[in-house]
DNA sequence: CTTGACAGCTTACACTGTAAGGTTCATTTT
DNA sequence: AAAATGAACCTTACAGTGTAAGCTGTCAAG
């Protein structure tokens, strides 16, 4: 009757937005690889098989990352030009990706294959597609477009800005009397100016696929596809 | 007495190079993530910790992997067009990054500082530099570059050809009702095909870059600079 | 012979994801 | 009110990880 110290544990306290919540923190605190479901429950003030009640595995979870993300992605409408559209949807992509720089690199490399991320894709793909290139360029063009991207987020969210990832290093002194290049180049890549990086490359390969798009693509676009059947 | 002259050396069995020719098999076998100390002490027919008798750390042997793969990298001689060099520069980066498709992943997010990947490092920036563009726009425009080569390796190495990482699946009726345009796209993305995609880019950029080069860079390089300063 | 360095092995520890099963409690049914 | 149900959460355990610390066997030099 007495009844010893109950702890009062309201039983639904745990949510899939609660859980998604803490896990973007302790993946941005602890870093990706430092992340794990102890550490999310410890945050969570619960215990890692607790976790399991809402996602079935850590895989489960991560996707459910991704798709948050992805939710808040926003395509630009038609009714803006097309290189606008274009650009406007690379940027938000960039941008949403980038919200959780830790989380970041699990996103490029995963291959979107749940309902939300889908959409998102068909709406993107769909941008190319409205630039009246054909089904071919248009998907060669998005997928080229894509590697750009991606390698642009890689770069800001896991680039040289964090360190280096050696384990020997060289000192300065070295560094400006053997690799006199990468002194010259590393002096326009501190941890701000990603912008103004990507923004140039961006722009270029909007440049390019208008000129394709607006037929002035003899040399081009026939440079590019002559030279791909090496094998 | 005389023998003195030569060490025979014959002590152990193990050495460097057996045990990263060994990893490149195992990570090749297991992947990058299935990959550990003691399923390449397997492979090498001894214990995980007479591996670190050779590398400190994991981390040590990775890094003497991406330095091997990057030692093997061909700069282009000066000998030719500086397109040509360029061109060639990336296509030769990329082939040895794809070489070991599984450790791939790996290369692209490593930030590079040891000696030999700075040498290398150090001539690709230069094929940047011989272009004449001044030292800023010679870094972004490698950057650049840089990125795109980096999406397009992971998504050779690691992206949709392997398969969706997501958990859940969409079934082929669902894909092609609900997400048209992400399956006419995926019609070009086979596990073949990749070189034609690479390759329209790579010109798209080779592109721009003459055209900056070539000083008919009013509107390009002027509207990637003029946007380049949002923070 | 001894000595000492080298190369590889053994053990142990703190971590990981998660399978299996136990406990508690709000809600519904009787 | 009492009983049953099932969702939500916890405990334990296991096979795996990297690697620190220390041990063993081999071999060349003194």
């Amino acid at each position: 009757m007495d009844s010893s110290i109950k702890k009062k544990r309201a039983r639904g306290r745990l949510s899939r937005e609660m859980i998604e919540d803490a896990a973007f923190e302790v993946i941005e605190r602890e870093g990706l690889s430092g992340f794990s479901m102890r550490k999310l429950a410890a945050a969570l003030g619960c215990e890692a098989m607790s976790i399991y009640h809402h996602y079935p595995s850590q895989a489960h979870l991560y996707e459910a990352l991704v798709d948050r993300q992805m939710n808040a992605l926003v395509i630009p409408g038609d009714g803006l030009p097309w290189r606008e559209r274009v650009r406007i949807g690379m940027q938000e992509f960039r941008r949403v990706a980038t919200e959780h720089p830790a989380f970041a690199p699990f996103i490029v490399v995963y291959r979107m294959n749940s309902p939300p991320c889908l959409a998102k894709l068909n709406s993107i793909i769909g941008l190319f597609e409205a630039g009246g290139f054909g089904p071919e360029l248009s998907a060669r063009l998005f997928r080229a477009a894509g590697y750009y991207l991606m390698g642009g987020i890689l770069d800001e969210t896991a680039g040289y800005a964090k360190g280096p990832s050696a384990v020997t290093t060289v000192s300065s002194e070295e560094m400006a009397r053997d690799f006199p290049s990468v002194v010259a180049a590393g002096a326009y890549f501190g941890t701000t100016g990603f912008d103004k990086t990507f923004d140039l490359g961006l722009e270029m390969l909007l440049d390019e696929m208008e000129r394709i798009r607006d037929g002035a693509r003899a040399a081009t676009a026939k440079a590019g596809s002559d030279r791909g059947h090496s094998n």
